[in-house]
DNA sequence: AGTAGGATAATCT
DNA sequence: GATTATCCTACTG
């Protein structure tokens, strides 16, 4: 007779993606061999109700995973050369989101350190510290877009905590987005090292020539 | 410790 | 053609 575990209950993840953001922290994620936990996460919401949120304006190309089912995930490619990964939160259609911005990786360390390596070595507490670090030490892009983080098919899986997390929830304005940059959105577990640094949005100058090619507006 | 600038290309207007 | 859900390096103090 087989003994199997009783399987975790996900179905926090197709509600609203604030209260699924919350749920997240202190789970763990697997790919590659390497595990992390969930240390720091934002959330998005759905279509013009969010205008921080990929799928504000409607469904495009890019975004349409974001319209599926909760529990797959959503992995985007930002400033020319870093991946993100979202959870895609709420049922189908309300195409929220949960941004997976930090870790601290517990299992596989060794492979962790070669991903992330550059000119040195960075601290344990930096390997998955921001989502484009968190997607190296994993090893994933975009190629996984669109597969489960729940049923074993995909290269990631989404596990429980290993024990309740003792340290509080604290939450406040998502890092770097313009538009409803202050939505207390970003949750994080409150003192662990493993967190990003909150920066704003700042906004970008064109290396202007100095050439008015703008249409005078007068 | 904190801040500023640049790399670099997909995506959407 | 403008914008970007980031990161690294190089400064300042």
């Amino acid at each position: 007779m087989m003994i199997r575990m009783p399987e975790a209950d996900w179905s926090v993840l197709a509600g609203p993606p604030d209260v699924a953001a919350r749920a997240l922290l202190g789970c763990r994620l697997r790919a590659n061999g390497v595990t992390v936990r969930l240390t720091e996460v934002e959330a998005y919401g759905g279509v013009g109700e969010d205008p921080a949120s990929h799928s504000h304006r409607g469904p495009t190309p890019r975004n349409t995973v974001m319209f599926g089912r909760s529990g797959v995930l959503y992995v985007y490619f930002v400033f020319g050369m870093h991946w993100c990964l979202n959870v895609v939160t709420g049922p189908p259609g309300s195409a929220s989101a949960v941004l997976l911005r930090a870790a601290e990786v517990v299992e596989g360390h060794d492979l962790a350190r070669v991903r992330r390596a550059g000119p040195g070595v960075p601290r344990d507490r930096d390997l998955a510290r921001g989502p484009a670090r968190l997607a190296v030490a994993l090893d994933i892009d975009g190629a996984a877009t669109g597969t489960s983080l729940l049923d074993g098919t995909g290269p990631v899986q989404l596990l429980p905590a290993l024990s309740p997390e003792r340290a509080p929830i604290a939450s406040g304005p998502r890092v770097g987005v313009a538009l409803a940059a202050d939505v207390p959105w970003r949750f994080w577990l409150d003192g662990d090292p493993s967190v990003s640094a909150y920066r704003r949005h700042v906004p970008r100058r064109q290396p202007s020539g100095g050439q008015g090619s703008q249409t005078a507006t007068q």
